[in-house]
DNA sequence: AGCGGATACGTAATATTATAACGTTTTCGA
DNA sequence: TCGAAAACGTTATAATATTACGTATCCGCT
């Protein structure tokens, strides 16, 4: 198993990927649910990096390694990866990235960077707080959000 | 020229649709934009209901009367809508909205009902400012916001 | 250990959403 | 009225996602 470079980091990603699946690990065992070899190979590869990944690039990933491999086989691990919160997907996208605070739920909002496709997960309460007040005016109940943010990261700008 | 009614709403549409058309014709006008009468079909096939219409729905519409239609007509008519902000893309559903404040350009925010479809723009300023400090927290710049809240409206709950 | 239901996975087919490519027609100002 | 730009027609194909159904594996229970 070895995980690729990646243009956009200046860190040591291994111990990234390594830490998440080890959340993952932990927080599956936590709630009795089967993070199987491939649902975790799946989680390694989304967090391949720190971009969104799109699921056929998951899947050419994982076909090298396990040529049976076909849609379903990704779109079921990351249905189950995001059910339990460890990958969101990233509507405006069509893409899937690895959470990194997947230990509670949260609404996940992001800033995308169009230049080199850095994705950063934050948890701004006052968006939470702002949208709260927006829905409150109109009666509506939030359920679910999609908060993405595209521009220019700073070492793009 | 006939607009299907929709289960979603009690108020007269095609008034609003007709108001939809008038300031997109208007706008165009002023733009020196060519509003094509297969554009405004679109518009209005858009308008055919306050949810949001895929793209294939449009088709299928459009084909109905003008039996040459194909995709890239319906793409490069909403291309066009979304250029001129007549029409906004919702990301999460893969669908387009007809804008029921196209004067000026403007960052869009959805609500959307999981129950009846119903979607209502707004524009909340305190949604856009507190993604604005969020970004620089981080250094970002923002130059486009994907918005989307999914829960129940007042009359689904 | 052996049974049986639930969960996960393999596999083929197909549905849905969107764009590329290229030629023709229309528009509109010079 | 000419010519370039814009719009449109048409075919094909790319990209994204799901359905359906059969098989294998897991796991609690006896
Ligand atoms: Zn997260
Ligand atoms: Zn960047
Ligand atoms: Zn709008
Ligand atoms: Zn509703």
């Amino acid at each position: 198993m070895k995980i690729e470079p990646s243009a956009t980091r200046s860190h040591d990603h291994n111990a990234c990927v390594h830490d998440a699946v080890a959340t993952a690990v932990d927080l599956c065992e936590k709630r009795g649910a089967r993070l199987t070899a491939q649902r975790r190979r799946v989680l390694e590869l989304v967090w391949g990096s720190h971009r969104a990944v799109k699921a056929y690039e998951i899947l050419d990933d994982l076909a090298r390694e396990q040529p049976g491999a076909r849609p379903p086989t990704v779109y079921r691990a990351l249905e189950f990866l995001m059910a339990h919160g460890l990958v969101h997907r990233v509507d405006s996208l069509n893409a899937f990235v690895g959470c990194n605070h997947a230990r509670d739920r949260h609404e996940a909002q992001f800033f995308i960077c169009d230049g080199c496709g850095l994705v950063r997960e934050i948890d701004e309460p006052s968006i939470g707080q702002a949208v709260t007040r927006g829905a409150k005016k109109l009666g509506f109940r939030v359920d679910r959000q999609t908060v993405e943010m595209h521009g220019r990261c700073e070492a793009c700008q």
